[in-house]
DNA sequence: CTTGACCCTGTAGTTGCTACAGAGTGCATA
DNA sequence: TATGCACTCTGTAGCAACTACAGGGTCAAG
């Protein structure tokens, strides 16, 4: 199939397909006599894993190191293991993270009583980092 | 004070100073006899706002509408109060997507039993998309 | 008078794409 | 046959929000 295929396939951006092929996460596909990329289904697969991996958050270096891993069946699987659990952690820390950045914000709005800027609660609890309950 | 004073007393990186300086956020400072950069207290009201604005998540250009709002003490507050009402609402939304990640997370790590990769349940899911519960 | 800490400008790198410009290819229609 | 349109190609530049140099100048202490 033509790139453009390939695209609506995986739902993915053509730019991005030759992007995924220019930092070698895809393999250059064959050619057709144009010039034309041509891919076949083991193309299209990788391309549904890095994609599915994309959208879970992994980062372009830890899909790099899971596609090395499935691309050598005998190896240890616990790798694999290891990068998602870290991955999962590293999600879970952002999340209680973003939790304690919407307690603060949620303390900051709402108290503007539609006054002037110069009483604005909201500019001034930004001003003033003392007014936060916890760190961020 | 010079900004290597102005970066201690705020947690501002220098290069980030000078970067605020570059894009207009920050106002271009006094120089001395040496051409240093000479900050006053204003600065660092100022570099401090942004700085607690930027660690809330808060994008740049959000925080330069800020800036003008405290800027012109007349104007109306309710617009500070809307900007910080509708990121509050992007991080919300943002912890709940990072939510159904870690739960799409926690149902693929953990099922690797150690053996080859080739039987890895975890790049096995990672591959094929229809074994997640919900929408990414 | 030299060492070290500080400061300057300007540019390039980071992550993960996205958006062109300028050119070639392939197929259907007037 | 021409021509219009969709598609593809390469290469480069842009985005956010910094960060990291390189290659120089300044200044106080020993």
């Amino acid at each position: 199939m033509k790139i453009g295929e390939l695209s609506r396939a995986t739902g993915t951006n053509i730019e991005t397909i030759r992007y995924y092929e220019r930092i070698g996460l895809l393999p250059a596909p064959g050619r057709t006599a144009a010039n034309y990329r041509s891919y076949g289904n083991a193309h299209r697969s990788r391309l549904s894993f890095v994609r599915h991996s994309r959208e879970l958050g992994f980062t372009i270096e830890e899909i790099r190191s899971l596609l090395d891993l499935s691309d050598d069946p005998a190896r240890d699987c616990g790798e694999a293991d290891r990068i998602a659990t870290a991955h999962l952690e590293q999600v879970e820390a952002k999340i209680a993270q973003l939790a304690r950045l919407r307690d603060e914000l949620k303390r900051i709005v709402g108290r503007c009583r539609g006054g002037a800027a110069a009483d604005c609660r909201v500019i001034e609890a930004l001003g003033d980092h003392r007014h936060c309950e916890s760190a961020h």
